[in-house]
RNA sequence: GGGCCGGUAGUCUAGCGGAAGGACGCCCGCCUCGCGCGCGGGAGAUCCCGGGUUCGAAUCCCGGCCGGUCCA
């Protein structure tokens, strides 16, 4: 039992609901059933019990965040949807993401104490049902208050959360007491539990309150020292029944459905029919019972019969799904998504393809770009920063959708071929994978087109499972560690002092042998070894010892230390050695890896916001860079990135390492901090180019770098490419192998030049000049050849025989012997023409001639070679008199 | 990172071991008062590059380059 102190003062009942078996807390003596779905149906569609006046989502938002601001909590800025600072999900799905994992487990302090928030939140869970079910969405604001409570620290915990709630809707939005449903719970997610209290009126779940305080380890529930308040108020719920209209699409999105009908020539559906579908499918389970059975179910439920019914829904539901998918993708668009294959790049397309799908099966012809376009002009006051990106989304939204339809249309012909290869009637599972595999064709459309072929096709429950399988083999292996020593070897061992921190510019240090592993793993107390990370490489270099002089291979971090991997003579342990790193190499890593900084945020600044670190290593003597972006950079776009990088390195940039608390770097620099992927610690370290008050970029980073960007001495971009989709490559080179790079691009240059006869600063247009002249002579050439060939056609001496005409001709060019033949043959066509060609022989014929008889003959004297009904070519080195007279013999 | 598909005239494409074909576009002519349509003719291709196999390679094999696509 979970009670609280409002439930004992207010004269609450609890209960519990016959139907669902779960206890709840009401004060009206005569409720039977818990009031959530589907023990209940809705009642507030055409009746909103909230008494208040709601003009807008925004206003709703606006009284929720300030009634708890007035109640003490401060007022957080919402996080981005895309969940950089967490590697186990790509998306916020809920309000506490945005604490997890460094905030619940206690490692971080939250960014204030208590507070209130309203998070944009991504589920992909339900994505099935929006449009159907009338209330789910994959995109929905979390309106939140949390409380982190601490052995130390007492903030509020069930009490004070529960009469919060119960104010909120009963002051702040006049809903009438007895209306309040709170049912108990256990809430479960993200490694934590806790009993909760679920806020229900009319059927609906406006609130769910959870009190966070166990850590879910192997299925059984360990307390926890943080006591977390963690609520979430569904901000389109409240406002869909604020406004008791028939879906929450209806509330949510009414002037963008309103404008988008009137666009697309859809007709206003029968808000009566509407309102009782939303009713009936919020009591169904369509999980259960499968959506199309749901749909007949409804129908008959209302009195209309199913065909009805879908030519009604149909049409509303593809408009709902593009409202809902399209404000999703936009969100996470503007947040630095790119739809591509992978990812969350993947789940954006996936939205997309579904609104597209939607649109397609209602039979409603439209431009997914100009509907997006709508929507935005409806978002823009909510969601200002999205509309910010207007020109990205829709360049985007354009370019998926092409993509798109380029499937669609590839997929008969595809298919076809799929079928001849199959034998015809039908396709098996692996042709069906295939076709997905390599060309992007879903199986669904796979099965339309091969129906049209009049083949039957059977999908297979478990596709995607089979799809999985059959690319596992490939991702086993890959987690090989680097290096073969387990950590309860070096468990008891300090951490190891990182030399390479305090000062990158230094190049050898005397340290004492903390441990030797099998002769070969060498951890030391301090090291001026990097160790490999954030795609920088490790150190090499030599460790000198008593024993004598041991090279360093590899260096990798284990748990707190860091392992010298070597290969010769190991040190004792105990004894102090000199460590020294191959300087050479460190300096032109610093370059490269402080180039990567400044060149990230140069194409940021070309490319545009959108713009995020997918990954980089940095190597010698090239380092490679990638990129979210959607298409290849122009040549222009890259000379630019060039030019501003160089700018940069021109305005030698101070360089500088914090090391702050990651609270106060995401708060002062943002989210953009984690281009490299998430720092698991509470301080990170942030490296920020360019002066405090005005710098160029930070970016949280592990790696050493230069103290100045002028230190980089140029950055050369070697080539461009597109590695994914969505994603494009930047090699790049830095320093002296800068300067090598063009070395060598100029030497070759200079050939080129040398062998045109022309200045490097000429080349092209010489070269242009010489193509110009080679394509002239050509042209002259084949002019002349070809009257020449005219000419020997004519004069040809023909000797008639009984079966053919026979000519004889010795040539030195097989072209000129073809064109001769094409002459002669079309002319005459019982000519057979014997050309000799230095070792070659070949017939040509006209059309009433079969040479293949004859080179059968012909291959008994020695010629070696065949051909096709009017030709045959060969070796011959033989006499051609008595080929001649063979052919003579054949055809007299 | 890996798999698969593709690269043939300005564009789209057929051919997939034997003399590089078609469509659109372009040029010329006929028809028409003129335009368009129609008809006839013509110019236009290092068959992506480099090796190999073969008497013979656009075609088969190997290696590159480029593009697409899917999976990580």
């Amino acid at each position: 039992m979970l009670s609280t102190k409002l439930f004992e003062a207010g004269r609450f009942y609890r209960k519990q609901c016959p139907l669902c078996k779960s206890y709840f807390w009401t004060k009206r003596a005569d409720q039977v059933y818990c009031g959530d779905q589907p023990c209940v149906p809705y009642g507030f569609i055409g009746n909103s019990p909230i008494r208040v006046a709601v003009d807008s989502v925004k206003d709703l938002r606006e009284r929720f965040l300030s009634f708890f601001e007035r109640r003490g909590h401060a007022r957080i800025k919402r996080y981005p949807v895309v969940a950089r600072w967490r590697e186990d999900v790509f998306l916020v799905g809920a309000s506490i993401y945005d604490f997890q994992p460094w905030v619940t487990s206690g490692a971080v302090p939250p960014p204030a104490n208590p507070l209130t928030i309203s998070q944009p939140s991504i589920r992909l869970t339900d994505v099935d049902k929006v449009g159907r079910s009338g209330r789910h969405l994959t995109g929905f604001e979390m309106m939140a208050h949390h409380a982190f409570n601490y052995p130390d620290k007492y903030v509020y915990w069930i009490s004070e959360t529960t009469e919060y709630a119960y104010e909120f809707f009963t002051k702040e939005l006049g809903i009438p007491e007895d209306e309040i449903t709170f049912k108990e719970s256990i809430w479960e997610g993200g490694g934590n539990a806790g009993e909760s209290f679920e806020v229900l009126v009319r059927g609906l779940e406006v609130a769910t309150l959870v009190f966070m305080h166990y850590e879910v380890k192997d299925g059984k529930y360990v307390e926890l020292p943080l006591k977390i308040v963690d609520t979430g108020y569904g901000l389109e719920r409240i406002y869909w029944m604020a406004k008791g209209s028939p879906t929450v699409y209806d509330a949510v999105f009414g002037p963008f459905l309103s404008a988008a009908r009137q666009k697309l020539g859809v007709p206003e559906p029968p808000a009566d029919i509407l309102g009782k579908a939303s009713v009936f499918f919020g009591q169904m389970d369509p999980e259960v019972l499968g959506l199309e059975r749901a749909y007949d179910e409804v129908a008959k439920k209302i009195g209309v019969s199913p065909q009805e019914f879908r030519e009604i829904m149909r049409p509303q539901e593809a408009l709902y799904v593009l409202a809902d998918h399209s404000r999703t993708v936009s969100w996470m668009i503007a947040d630095g998504v790119i739809p591509s294959n992978t990812g969350a790049g993947y789940l954006a397309r996936l939205l997309i393809r579904r609104a597209l799908r939607g649109l397609w099966l209602a039979g409603i012809e439209a431009s997914l770009v100009e509907l997006f376009d709508l929507h935005l002009k409806y978002l823009r006051d909510d969601y200002p920063e999205v509309w910010e990106d207007r020109d990205v989304i829709l360049e985007l939204i354009d370019l998926e959708e092409r993509k798109y339809k380029d499937v669609l249309k590839s997929a008969p012909s595809l298919v076809k071929k799929a079928l001849e290869r199959a034998g015809g009637k039908a396709l098996k599972a692996e042709d069906l994978i295939e076709l997905y595999d390599s060309f992007g064709v879903p199986p669904e459309v796979a099965r339309e087109a091969a129906k049209k072929l009049g083949a039957e096709v059977e999908v297979p429950d478990d596709f995607y499972s089979r799809l999985a399988a059959r690319h596992q083999a490939r991702r086993q292996g890959e987690e090989a560690p680097k290096v073969p020593v387990e950590l309860s070897k070096v468990a008891d061992l300090p951490r190891t002092r990182e030399l390479f921190y305090e000062d990158p510019y230094r190049k050898s240090a005397r340290s004492k042998v903390l441990r030797v592993i099998d002769g070969k793993y060498v951890i030391l107390d301090a090291t001026v070894f990097y160790p490999e990370g954030g795609g920088q490489p490790a150190d090499r270099g030599v460790l000198r010892h008593s024993g004598g002089e041991a090279r360093v291979v590899d260096v990798q971090r284990l748990g707190g230390v860091i392992v010298h991997v070597i290969e010769g003579p190991p040190p004792k342990e105990g004894e102090e050695v000199y460590g020294e790193i191959d300087w050479d190499r460190r300096i032109s890593l610093m370059r490269m890896h402080t180039g990567t900084h400044v060149l990230i945020q140069s194409i940021r600044r070309v490319l545009g916001k959108h713009i995020w670190q997918a990954g980089a290593q940095k190597d010698i003597p090239f380092s490679r860079l990638d990129v979210t972006h959607y298409k290849l950079p122009t040549e222009k776009e890259i000379a630019e990135i060039e030019r501003l990088a160089n700018k940069a390195v021109m305005s030698n940039l101070p360089v500088k390492a914090l090391v702050m608390p990651r609270n106060e770097a995401e708060a002062k620099f943002g989210f953009i901090i984690y281009q490299g992927g998430v720092v698991p610690a509470r301080e990170i370290r942030v490296l920020r180019i360019g002066p405090e008050d005005d710098p160029y970029d930070v970016q949280a980073c592990g790696g050493t770098h230069l103290s100045s960007t002028g230190e980089i001495g140029l950055i050369k971009i070697v080539r461009v490419e597109r590695i994914a989709d969505g994603v494009v490559r930047f090699v790049f080179t830095t320093g002296e192998y800068a300067v090598d790079y063009i070395q060598r691009m100029e030497a070759d240059l200079s050939a080129v030049a040398k062998a045109l006869g022309a200045s490097k600063e000429d080349v092209s247009a010489q070269l242009a000049k010489h193509m110009e002249k080679v394509a002239e002579l050509e042209r002259r050439y084949k002019r002349l050849a070809s009257s020449y060939a005219g000419l020997l056609a004519e004069s040809l001496r023909v000797e008639p025989l009984p079966k053919a005409d026979l000519a004889y001709l010795e040539l030195d060019d097989e072209d000129l012997a073809k064109a001769v033949a094409a002459a002669a043959t079309g002319k005459n066509p019982r000519l057979l023409l014997v050309v000799r060609l230095g070792k070659r022989l070949e017939l040509y014929s006209g059309r009433q001639i079969d040479v293949g008889p004859i080179a059968a003959e012909l291959r008994r004297l020695g010629f070696k070679g065949g051909g096709s009904k009017t030709y045959a070519g060969g070796l011959y080195e033989g006499d051609a008199e008595e080929i001649l007279k063979a052919i003579r013999d054949l055809l007299g």
